[in-house]
DNA sequence: ACTTTCCATACCCGCACGGTATCGCTGCTT
DNA sequence: AAGCAGCGATACCGTGCGGGTATGGAAAGT
């Protein structure tokens, strides 16, 4: 049975995502009839109707949707195919870490220097990113990152934990919650909270986040409050406070890779990371 | 940038597995020169050497390693895109779920009839195979699969735990351990060992196991004995006895799906599996 | 009903893929 | 050392397919 190609599903997922055969034409530079043909090709090869033509209107069908989903993920191990091997063919062989500024939970530091004396040790390039990391590794792009449970996506990665913690609200010490020594999240009602980059629009419409200075600002500033996880005291400003969240679900700083990773240099990395972190939280709570 | 195609990658995975182009090029039903060209394209495009050529012996670069291993998950997910599309695309639709004889724990009648009675149930077709179950689910052949951990790979799968066991040793009555009431690992030192379908090469040498009668007839013949997991001894022949294990890691019977999966009656299904198992657990220890 | 919009069809062209023939290197053989 | 055999690379050629232009035809808006 003759096989999907790449390139037909780069066109569906054009038209997929368009719905309009001539937009999709155009963003794939190329004229809207090849692509029409190749669609049908598409639609006759698997013997099933991916799009109902509704005259002016198109939709996806049951399977078209199907087909949407399965092709994004082809497409993503297709092109981290080609960024891997062409890292891997490259000489100057590194290890890629994506991290969250402010979101390392103050164990990277340890870590990258308990990683330098491991034998066989590879320089570490820090990629500093606030949204879509873990895109980053899906791609390709990246070895490994840091993230955080429950608000990653971690499906198709694999993971180490390394630090539980609770977690924070951060406000401004003239909030009217400053002065409590903990509250709970109905306390939070009407509060405008951050909107992350990536996540689906939440209730606050303000701008989105993209680095931690900017929210810090933006909560002395009285715009927002917002709930980290406890380790972010190290780095509170001097006009802000920090009380526990009782009820707030405790979050999971973990290291996260691609699936079926096979790099040794990374294996290690990941050890020295578990290590450094039971021994952190041995001690640290 | 120019992105991978699928028949590249294939023409390269049978070079690479063959590490002869001419084999590689019979195998893929054409000709040894195009095939040298398709690769040398391939190596440019990527500016990456993937194959070593020796004169006389072909081999994989390191980065050509690379790209085996990502070439068989692209050519997954590829043709899971393809099935995944037709089954959605056909009518009939039906919920997949692959077992191995025997290995349900003895949950599956009361799964399979409480999601009967679930609003919107699909059929259920069981497929039995006793290996390469998980390759199934990856191909987009099943819907769901009933697996053990730690004994299968469970990456790129979603999972949900049913039931976590302790292991008995299986063996003939008249076996010299078949009097004890318990025994340990270092007990089975020498004792031949069934080889599993798919596990690389074993201790032993013996046929393949196929079928849980087969293996059951195999052990009361005296040719092997096995470490199975407890709810076994439901189905055991009156020939045989099995003792518990007591350094033996436990093993979690689970159904696991593909990542990312989104049809409503495999959601449905999950939860009655779940619920099934939770209910059985609370007082069947 | 006329226009507009947009997908499908018809037709043509160029390229890239696959085939045949052959070269050239390498390692084994005697 | 020379001959040979195995095997990948190169050269060259034909054709099928992917992409372009022009146009048809159906549906929605006015």
């Amino acid at each position: 049975m003759e096989s999907l190609e790449v390139r037909e599903l780069v066109y569906f997922t054009a038209v997929a995502e368009e719905l309009h055969f001539g937009r999709a034409a155009a963003r794939l530079g190329m004229t809207q009839p090849p692509l029409s043909r190749a669609i049908q090709q598409l639609e006759r090869r698997l013997g099933v109707a991916l799009l109902e033509r509704g005259g002016r209107r198109v939709a996806l069908t049951e399977a078209g949707a199907v087909l949407l989903r399965e092709s994004r993920t082809v497409l993503d191990a297709a092109s981290a195919a080609a960024r891997r091997t062409r890292r891997a063919g490259r000489g100057d062989p590194r290890l890629v870490l994506v991290i969250k500024p402010g979101g390392d939970g103050g164990l990277l530091p340890a870590i990258l220097d308990a990683y330098q004396t491991e034998p066989g040790a590879l320089p570490v390039e820090l990629v500093c990113s606030f949204g879509e990391r873990e895109i980053l590794l899906r791609e390709g792009r990246a070895d490994a990152a840091l993230l955080h449970r429950p608000h990653h996506d971690l499906t198709g990665l694999d993971t180490q934990d390394l630090l539980t913690e609770t977690q924070v609200l951060v406000m401004p010490s003239s909030h009217r919650l400053a002065g409590r020594t903990r509250v709970c999240l109905n306390d939070l009602a009407g509060e405008p909270l951050p909107r992350w980059p990536g996540a689906s629009e939440g209730r606050s419409h303000g701008p989105e986040i993209h680095d931690l200075g900017q929210l810090l600002h933006l909560v002395a500033l009285r715009r927002m409050v917002a709930v980290l996880p406890s380790s972010i005291r190290d780095q509170l400003r001097d006009d802000l406070v920090a009380v526990p969240v009782d009820d707030a679900e405790p979050t999971t700083l973990l290291l996260a890779w691609p699936e079926h990773a096979t790099s040794p240099a990374l294996a290690a990395f990941i050890r020295t990371a578990a290590a450094v972190a039971g021994k952190t939280t041995a001690h640290g709570g």
